[in-house]
DNA sequence: TGTTAAGATGTTAACGTTAACATACACTTC
DNA sequence: GAAGTGTATGTTAACGTTAACATCTTAACA
């Protein structure tokens, strides 16, 4: 019991009885067993992180955030990937529940399976909150970028440079209807009477994996193919984020078509590259280190408090980044 | 006893009691304790992975590797970020170790207090494997990618294109010793008989926080300028990362040169910005992926063989990729 | 029939901490 | 000098598991 009170410093210790401890301690190379510590004081003053596509600078900057935030606070962040599975999901939300994490703060795409894990932890009054990502509970905060419109504006953008035939790439009409980019994609063309034309929204094909990482950028690749490949291509493309524009730009390239003269194209997101790449990419910048700091202090609050709190929600405004991209206004 | 049976799968358990124990367990939500489970087991089948600098993409992709090689052995991963600081290190080590992960993978850059921690822990038998940083202790592997080979290629392409004047951005000759890409450099001077002139090496100010992030962009362009404002200027320049190359690419464009016609540039890592950009990147590739698996099956053997396993080293071959920015022969 | 093996379940103790309580002494205060 | 206060240390039990061992039943076999 000395030796506790003098290693985590509580409680009243002679200073000779302290140092003669501090010898033994170093010379015996001993270290405090977190786990039989945290197993008996219910709490380990850690947060766990699940981020689904940690190739995204999106998320690592996210990250950096949330662990910014946390150590103020003396809490310790875990991070675990996983790869957008929703089997994957689960593995990783169970090591930090069974880990005893304090909290989470899920990062990830939602899916069934994943979703319905979540909710049992929830429901075992573990803290959680989402970041940019559909999940609704009612002990569950919310923390996202406004998608909706965020895609709106992009839409709008293209559409105020006279563009008419406007396809969106990343997700299918009918898999992405909860995709709120997507719905700002088609709310900004029918609030300017242009009708939405399916075959203009142009998810992955079914030969491509949905997998994480940089392979997004297939996904839009793939997708801009298919697009150039109909009888009347769009003329502009807004992307549902920057990896799946930058692999459309490829497929625009690749077919000998220049960008913005003969397509037009908008990203989301405003990943570092996108101001660096040639021609710079128009793009909608969501404010993901805000997005972290609200997320972790909503986090710390449930913790804290130890009561179940009820949903709240944050929605960001974004900001739309216009470059080369998109170019100037058309004359046809 | 027989509720541990049944969900751990193991010993005899009648299929009657298994399905009331699973009935019970799913009412109640219960959920095994992982904590306890550890303390009494002594070990948590997680592996914990320490990230200099998450903004990477090279840690990511590091990262990546090493999570799909443990699960496929039914280990979990635990990321901790360092944002390569002494005293981040030794509380992402202290967390780590305090939650008794069988094992740690770092990729930090190298420094005093967080190696004697680290040197602390090894010594208490907890199995560690570092991947392309400095680190000699007789029971830690490295994993390397071969930096000092890579310096001298991406040195020599550019000897080779026919510069004599040619830069270091990234570290001071005094404080830089230890790096292996500044030590290929100087290498590739020498042995072309080109004299190692140390106003061309060129680190980061005393101004700059020396933080991780794409803040290294930043140091490569403050770098740059002072370089340009030499009296005499080098025609080249070897930059000890792909963002530290982009800062100085951008230092060099606000001067109103042209690359690679005034100055031709080289980096190192080869991240997806480098082949995107404008002109793209000559860089140096390091097999990220095979680094992160190598490093992963060595520490997985130190975990389960249990034992002191003497020190092991691999390094890995790099891949110069030449593209625009290091230009074509010249005829001075 | 007795012997052995396999199946099923239970008991005990231990993993390494710390909260809570107990004890002891020195020193002040009225 | 009795009571109270602050300091220092010790004891006990508990956190939630599971390894190891013990017990009991049932089936199989010579």
């Amino acid at each position: 019991m000395t030796v506790s009170r003098v290693v985590s410093g509580e409680g009243y210790v002679s200073e000779i009885t302290r140092e003669k401890v501090l010898k033994v301690v170093k010379d015996l190379n001993y270290r405090r067993n977190g786990l039989a510590r945290s197993l008996k004081r219910q709490f380990t003053e850690t947060v766990g992180l699940v981020l689904g596509d940690i190739s995204n600078p999106y998320s690592t900057e996210l990250a950096r955030s949330v662990r910014k935030t946390l150590v103020d606070e003396g809490f310790n962040l875990f991070i675990c990937i996983s790869e957008n599975g929703s089997k994957e999901d689960i593995v990783a939300f169970e090591s930090l529940s069974s880990h005893s994490v304090d909290g989470i703060i899920v990062a990830t795409r939602s899916n069934e399976a994943g979703d319905r894990y979540l909710r049992n932890l929830v429901e075992t009054n573990v803290p959680v909150v989402a970041i940019g990502r559909d999940f609704r509970h009612k002990n569950v905060d919310l923390v996202s970028p406004d998608n909706l419109k965020g895609g709106f504006e992009a839409t709008r953008h293209l559409i105020d440079l006279g563009h008419r035939r406007i396809a969106f790439i990343g997700a299918n009409l009918s898999s992405g209807s909860h995709l709120k980019r997507l719905q700002g994609y088609v709310n900004a063309l029918e609030s300017h009477s242009i009708p939405v034309d399916e075959r203009l929204i142009s998810g992955r094909s079914d030969e491509l994996p949905d997998v994480a990482g940089y392979s997004t950028e297939d996904i839009g690749f793939e997708a801009m193919k298919r697009l150039l490949s109909l009888p009347n291509p769009p003329t502009a493309v807004f992307a549902r984020n920057d990896f799946t524009a930058i692999g459309a730009m490829r497929a625009i390239s690749d077919a000998g078509l220049r960008i913005p003269d003969d397509i037009a194209i908008v990203g989301f997101d405003d990943i570092p590259m996108a101001a660096r790449i040639s021609p710079s990419l128009t793009t909608v910048r969501q404010p993901m280190r805000v997005e972290g700091q609200i997320a972790t202090e909503m986090l710390l609050e449930r913790i804290k408090s130890g009561k179940r709190i009820s949903r709240r929600e944050r929605v960001l405004d974004c900001e739309l980044i216009v470059r080369e991209s998109s170019g100037s206004k058309r004359t046809n």
